[in-house]
DNA sequence: AATCTATCCAACCGCTTTTAA
DNA sequence: GTTAAAAGCGGTTGGATAGAT
């Protein structure tokens, strides 16, 4: 039997919020703030709000807050959607924190709504962001490339074939991947077996990797932070580029600089900028040299960037090296060649009414409304 | 005008993660 | 260290509405 939920076991009220009880809410959180949600339906008798605490939070959250923007999303946001999604996936509370004033609620329907569907009709699969061709290729002729390419990582395959030679059989994918997938999940504190990676770091004399740790159940945490030594040592690429050619090629994270995964390090804070920089140098500099997948081509650069700046603050590491991986991979592939491809061909949105552009506020301010 | 269909989006559900006792 | 409660999150549902027939 189905669990009910806390709204049907305590007999409280569902459904739509009528006016009133939205005044109510309002009026509780002006008065006790939103700090603890339980504390509302405690509080149903004074309050004649028959709702739970946690339908009251979603209630607040998603329609009542005060910094919520609403209306129709610009392109610029569009564009930025698209592009988060591209590298986090369905992390729509991720993907919301770069849209100052908009809900993951929101965004989650916007994407379902309208970009899923617009992705599909300019023949892009909204989940792996790559041509559909190339999903629904069948594997005809595709054995024999996955077997002449046995020896070599699927990274490496891909900076090789296109990714419509690349559709292996089921067996195929699992026998070719593993191993790097399992290099690859770079995820903060994760204790993993790192055979393969060191294997795959071996295998590519002077990547400029460390050596690998004595333990091969070691953190990865551990190496990233003996990766950012050595490159602050070693230098090149100002002590701050991720590699995209290393990476596709190599099939290993090559002369990556990761700092400790276990912190919370972001990434402007390890792009080696000039505190003297301006933002919008510092933002452009992040952008441009650093992250090439994340130029959008719009007009308006500078705002662009400084919006940009806020996205690369805000992602973790773990989240922006797979989105990395993956963002290399499709562009080896021809599957991602930066705005283009979502482009609809009209200008991409730099011609878009001011009115419209995002409104670049502190981000941190909202992910810490409550 | 009535009915049907498609779309949008607010709200819910259930699972996971975090926090507090 | 354990457990329960709270909070957070993503997927899904269902009602309202617009557009088509």
């Amino acid at each position: 039997m189905a669990k009910q939920s806390c709204c049907h076991k305590k007999k409280l009220r569902r459904g739509l919020w009528s006016p009133e009880e939205d005044e109510k809410l309002m009026n509780h959180i002006a008065k006790y703030g939103h700090g603890c949600w339980s504390s509302v339906p405690k509080l149903a008798d004074s309050l004649g709000l028959e709702r739970c605490g946690k339908s009251c939070r979603l209630r607040w959250i998603n329609y009542l807050r005060p910094d919520l923007k609403r209306g129709t999303f610009s392109q610029e946001e569009e564009d930025l959607i698209i592009q988060l999604h591209s590298m986090l996936g369905n992390k729509w509370s991720q993907i919301a924190a770069q849209l100052p004033g908009r809900t993951d609620n929101e965004v989650k329907n916007f994407w379902n709504s309208y970009i899923k569907k617009k992705l599909r009709d300019r023949g892009i699969d909204p989940a792996t962001h790559k041509p559909l061709a190339a999903d629904t290729t069948t594997t005809t002729n595709t054995t024999a490339v996955v077997v002449a390419a046995a020896a070599r990582s699927t990274a490496t395959c891909r900076a090789v074939f296109s990714d419509a030679e690349l559709v292996p059989t089921a067996a195929a994918v699992q026998q070719q991947e593993a191993p790097l997938v399992g290099a690859m999940q770079l995820v903060d504190g994760i204790k993993m077996p790192l055979d393969d990676y060191w294997h795959a770091a071996a295998a590519v004399p002077g990547n400029g990797m460390p050596a690998a740790p004595s333990s091969t159940t070691t953190t990865l945490s551990a190496y990233h932070h003996a990766l950012s030594l050595q490159q602050a040592t070693v230098g090149g690429c100002g002590g701050a580029a991720f590699d995209m050619d290393g990476l596709s090629h190599c099939g290993v994270p090559q002369a990556v600089v990761v700092p400790s995964a276990s912190s919370s390090s972001t990434l402007t804070s390890i792009a080696g900028l000039s505190p003297a920089a301006t933002d919008a140098e510092q933002s452009a500099n992040v952008a441009a040299t650093n992250l090439p997948w994340l130029d959008l081509g719009h007009a308006n650069p500078v705002g662009t960037m400084d919006h940009y700046a806020g996205v690369l603050d805000e992602l973790r590491w773990s989240d922006y090296f797979d989105g990395a991986y993956q963002a290399a991979t499709a562009t080896q592939g021809g599957a991602l060649q930066g705005q283009c491809l979502y482009d609809g061909g009209g200008g991409g949105g730099g011609g878009k009414d001011v009115d419209d552009a995002v409104q670049f506020v502190d981000v941190h301010s909202l992910s810490n409304w409550c």
